[in-house]
DNA sequence: TCTTAGATGCGCT
DNA sequence: GCGCATCTAAGAA
């Protein structure tokens, strides 16, 4: 039962978006534990312009580490959070070898557990408390201080369950960037409510 | 149900 | 200063 996460870092950034999906968030709070099933995410590369870790140059790509992006050029297995658009945090799992930047972003969450408390943090119609990336982060009190995180160990854990049949999962292009749209690096389970958007 | 615009603050150039 | 891996309220139908 332990560390089922670990088997999955070895594997190439979309295979383990494809296979985070199913697999349980645990979130423990002194409030009590939320829990939360994954079932949409998305693949950021280390050579995708639509990654924060890449910068477009003439003739191609090169890697741009910064503050901000640190997580993502360290190990993988951690999380790599970040701020945006004023209000929002994002949750991603970090992939890739030490110093090769990638990341999956965790879109939305089926809410299993806890969701007094996560009503109590979103005070929205339940069907929105989890079904999008900075809804899903506000739900479950994660913020800048758990950037880098282990996400093996709580307060905030990624355990993975059985891979799902490929007849479950629908693939499409990522959702709100502005570079690398054509790419089909988002993954979700089929027909389930709590997807983001189709 | 759907479409649209404004909010919001920080990191990076 | 600009640009965001977004969300919400408001308005039309």
């Amino acid at each position: 039962m332990e560390n089922r996460l670990e088997e999955l870092l070895h594997l190439p950034t979309l295979e383990v978006a494809r296979r985070l999906l199913g697999a349980e968030i645990v979130r423990d709070l002194p409030e009590g534990r939320l829990r939360g099933r994954i079932v949409e995410t998305e693949g950021y590369l280390h050579n995708d312009p639509a990654c924060h870790a890449v910068r477009e140059v003439p003739g191609g790509v090169c890697h741009r580490h910064t503050r901000r992006n640190d997580s993502m050029f360290g190990p993988p297995g951690r999380a790599y959070v970040y701020f945006t658009y004023g209000n929002h945090y994002m949750l991603n799992l970090v992939t890739e070898p030490d110093g090769i930047p990638g990341a999956v972003l965790i879109r939305a969450l089926e809410p299993l557990e806890g969701v007094e408390i996560m009503l109590a943090h979103r005070q929205v119609d339940p069907r929105n408390l989890t079904n999008g990336p900075g809804k899903l982060t506000q739900a479950f009190a994660i913020g800048k201080d758990l950037d880098g995180h282990d996400l093996s160990q709580p307060p905030l854990q990624i355990i993975p369950g059985d891979p799902l049949p490929d007849a479950e999962i629908v693939t499409t292009t990522r959702i709100g960037i502005t570079r690398a749209v054509d790419k089909p690096w988002r993954f979700y389970i089929k027909g389930n409510p709590w997807v983001s958007r189709k």
